[in-house]
DNA sequence: AACCGCATCTAACCAGTGGTTAGATTATCT
DNA sequence: AGATAATCTAACCACTGGTTAGATGCGGTT
């Protein structure tokens, strides 16, 4: 994309498309992205995204794919830095403030092909890595589904604004403040 | 609507609207919910329910009202029956899922007009009641919170189908499994 | 080098959507 | 009864997602 304004047969069109499709859900929300808009925002004609994407279902596929892969790295290095599960729960927050695209996409699969082979791939991943690894007793199960139903809960609630005021502005302090008003001690390390 | 075919100045043609709004979203979902569809359904033209609502966003607005008023409705009948917090949580899930079309509406505030003045007061009056009541210390609006989150965040996972099968098909059971691991014990009664 | 085949993209079309407007129909009030 | 206001339809608009036929340009083969 040297000069600006001429490299048909793009190359990286794809990719560029993904990207637009995230700043223009970003702009307004999932609902509302059109796949004309953001073919515009590329350059190029809507026939184009659907060529590369199928239909829009299969862009915001991608989307959501590509959303549980950034999830994954971001706990992923979030645990590895503070070995603490409550710095886990706040990199979810974090992740939800900050991809706020990304992730209201990802937790509407009437938006996207549910059953697409890489996105049950990338959240299947991602899920693991939530609950716990592999296979673990019961207890250490739901441990991790009421840990991660708790942050999950924060962060929906925080984008939808249903959360009281008085709490303040930071989701991230939000979290703190209310994981620390919730289990002493839940489990041990995986 | 007597015979079957002719209440023409229908009558009760904007609960009739909203009804039908409400079954068209439970066959598929609220992103997908058309207009002419819900007006289909009631037998008018489309034009017909936009005089009624004003426009889609204003239907959808009446279902976010419906949800919030049952919702209120549900919690405080469950809490005088139970006079348990645990059981408030179930009811909470429990609307939830037994009304999945007017939830996922009410958590999608970029489908209607969130500023709607009927709207603003019914949700104030569910997240009073949800984060206990009036003006609680901050130990108890945090306790609050953390109760709400954690069935909301139980709530939308099972709706998207995030929570692991091994934890079983019903949702009010996990509930009661994932609010055991939980707080020892949270607050003090209202 | 010229060619061919394939990937990529556009143009034109389609049915369906949300919203507007003008007018038809019916209830209600005096 | 007659007029006024509420309710609904019909026709139109710009826009959307998706399909199809064809234009454009890339790569590799000879």
């Amino acid at each position: 994309m040297a000069p600006s304004s001429r490299p048909y047969h793009h190359g990286g069109l794809k990719a560029a498309l993904l990207k637009a499709a995230v700043e223009t859900i970003s702009a307004s929300s999932p609902a509302s992205m059109s796949l004309r808009e953001v073919a515009r925002r590329a350059g190029v004609t809507h026939a184009a995204a659907i060529y590369h994407y199928g239909d829009k279902a299969g862009l915001l596929t991608a989307v959501a794919v590509d959303g549980f892969r950034l999830l994954t790295a971001q706990i992923t290095s979030a645990y590895q830095a503070y070995e603490d599960f409550l710095e886990v729960g706040v990199a979810y927050v974090r992740f939800a403030v900050e991809h706020r695209a990304h992730f209201e996409v990802m937790y509407r699969p009437d938006l996207y092909h549910a059953g697409d082979p890489e996105l049950l791939e990338a959240k299947a991943a991602a899920a693991q890595l939530l609950y716990g690894s592999e296979h673990p007793d019961p207890g250490q199960l739901l441990a991790g589904v009421a840990a991660w139903s708790v942050v999950h809960g924060l962060a929906t609630l925080w984008l939808n604004g249903n959360l009281p005021e008085q709490l303040g502005k930071d989701p991230e302090a939000i979290t703190r403040l209310v994981a620390s008003r919730l289990p002493p001690s839940t489990g041990a390390a995986p």
